[in-house]
RNA sequence: GCGGAGGGCCGGAUGGCCGCGGCAUCCCCCAAAGGGGUGACGAGGAAAGUCCGGACUCCACAAGACAACGGUGCCGGGUAACGCCCGGCUGGGGUAACCCAAGGGAAAGCGCCACAGAGAAGAAACCGCCCGUCGCACCUGCGGUUCGCCAAGGGAGACUGCGCACGGGUAAGGGUGAAACGGUGGGGUAAGAGCCCACCGCGGGACGGGCAACCGGACCGGCACGGCAAGCCCCACCGGGAGCAAUGCCAAAUAGGGACCGCGCGUGGGGACAGGUCGGGCAACCGAUACCGCCCGCAGGCACGUCUUGGCCCGGCGGUCCGGGUUGGCAGCUAGAGGGGCGUUGGCAACAACGUCUCAAGAGGAAUGGUCAUCCAACCCCGGAUCACGGUCCGGGGUGGACAGAAUCCGGCUUAUAGGCCCUCCGCGCGC
RNA sequence: UGGGGUGUAGCCAAGUGGUAAGGCAUCGGUUUUUGGUACCGUGUACCGUAGGUUCGAAUCCUACCACCCCAG
């Protein structure tokens, strides 16, 4: 089912030039997972790592277009005001790039790490998702 | 100028671009749902830890109780209340400003005080000191002898010395310990001792001051009453229990567990059927004149136009209650002991009263942000100037923002916190 | 939101006011040709942190820190 996985330093390898990654206006409906159901489903689903976050994806297959994505951080990330931190650039970077590099019909979750959610550049944070989503969407 | 003490305040600023939350309002829409536009508002001094106190809700009880358990603990005041705050007292620390204290009761009782030490709780008597007796030391000497001495018995006994000896006196000295039953000096004595005296300490205390804690204290007592209650305990005061995942409402859905009740007294006639009561079984009874449906009366019940079938067992159906159990929505949910400013009055103060102005997040996998630029602190580097060699000032460059995120609300406490600002006071030094 | 527990040497741990047991591990030695085993010996604790009560605290009290568990 997975193609040969790539060792785990090739998370921090440099991901795919912006450039491939256009921002572009959201096509479709972006909402919010709130269920701790939808989250247990998206963990059992396939994931991909990188030096910023852990992605999590998952075909609901139930007919609907709409992509979803849930933001969640463990308490390794450290006290609220870093977690929050985190999940709220997640947010933003999730809200600049899902609309038009998701698949549609999928639910996301975003899992900040450690220190480097909140501290690594705003563009770089970009290029994370972006080599992630496609990685995912490669394996599907 | 240096060092220190106390208190208060701030907790980066501004502006682009892209976003989020509920609210209000407008538009699209028949309406709802949904979508869009506009507007003001949108984290903290600790929002934290969850250590106290309340509001609020439900449960329990019926007065306010008692017991148990838990908490608090100098006195007075403040407060809705508090374990909080203010003022005072006492004790301790500091040259001082000031700081610290769970600070009631040890003559209600129980318990503990290791080791060491004579003795550790209603004191004790080891060494020592003193008195007396006896023995020895003096004289004599039965005897024995290893010839150094040992020694029964008798005498003298004033002084002195000695004794694993005996009987008393004593608690000054010694040493132990965290703590040893007043201290220092003098008198006194056989030696000593509050035995007596002076001072200090201690205990009681008329009376005076103070709301009180407490303070002062004539006078009296030769001195007793060790410490620990953050050991049990006693005393006084406080506390019914649970918590917004409380609690109330609505909708949908799963499983059909347990308990109880009901399935409705009848009666006469007509008429039809072949088996008969809600279903099954058993027993009984009846059976072509039974019996139900049906029709007509009587009586009774209530839901008022319908119902009214005998026994036992099992089941079924309906209802009520209890229990298990899944999900979503709405309310609770933010205007209240509310915060802030100013003023007046009372009070030393905490605080209170009144007047006036002003401010106001309500999320719910959880909004209050992301990013960029400029500035302001801070830190580092380089160059220059000055200097009392600690530093200060000017210019340029770089790094770059403490602790920390509302979760029903409020009053406190505790803890974390880069850096900065302000006020008051104390000590020392210098100048005028 | 409420409740409970733990913290002692590198590891597991006993100790409930009076010198901090024991085991494993480490290190040294004996035995063995060597290693292992066995035996003997040795060191290692500011008792989670900070205050307080007490003559004396791992133990009692208070505050804090870290970790774990339970209920709705």
């Amino acid at each position: 089912m997975t193609p040969p996985e790539a060792p785990r330093s090739d998370a921090g390898r440099m991901p795919p030039a912006v450039s491939s990654c256009p921002g572009v206006k959201a096509s479709s409906k972006m909402s919010v997972l709130r269920k701790r159901s939808d989250f247990l489903a998206a963990a059992r689903a396939q994931r991909q790592g990188t030096g910023s976050m852990m992605v999590q994806g998952r075909d609901r297959r139930d007919g609907d277009g709409a992509i979803r994505v849930g933001f969640t951080c463990s308490k390794k990330v450290g006290n609220a005001v870093a977690r929050n931190r985190a999940k709220r650039r997640l947010r933003a970077v999730a809200r600049e790039l899902l609309a038009a590099e998701g698949k549609s019909g999928w639910d996301y979750v975003l899992i900040g790490r450690a220190d480097e959610t909140a501290t690594r550049p705003f563009e770089a944070l970009k290029r994370d998702l972006c080599y992630a989503l496609r990685k995912l969407a490669g394996q599907g």
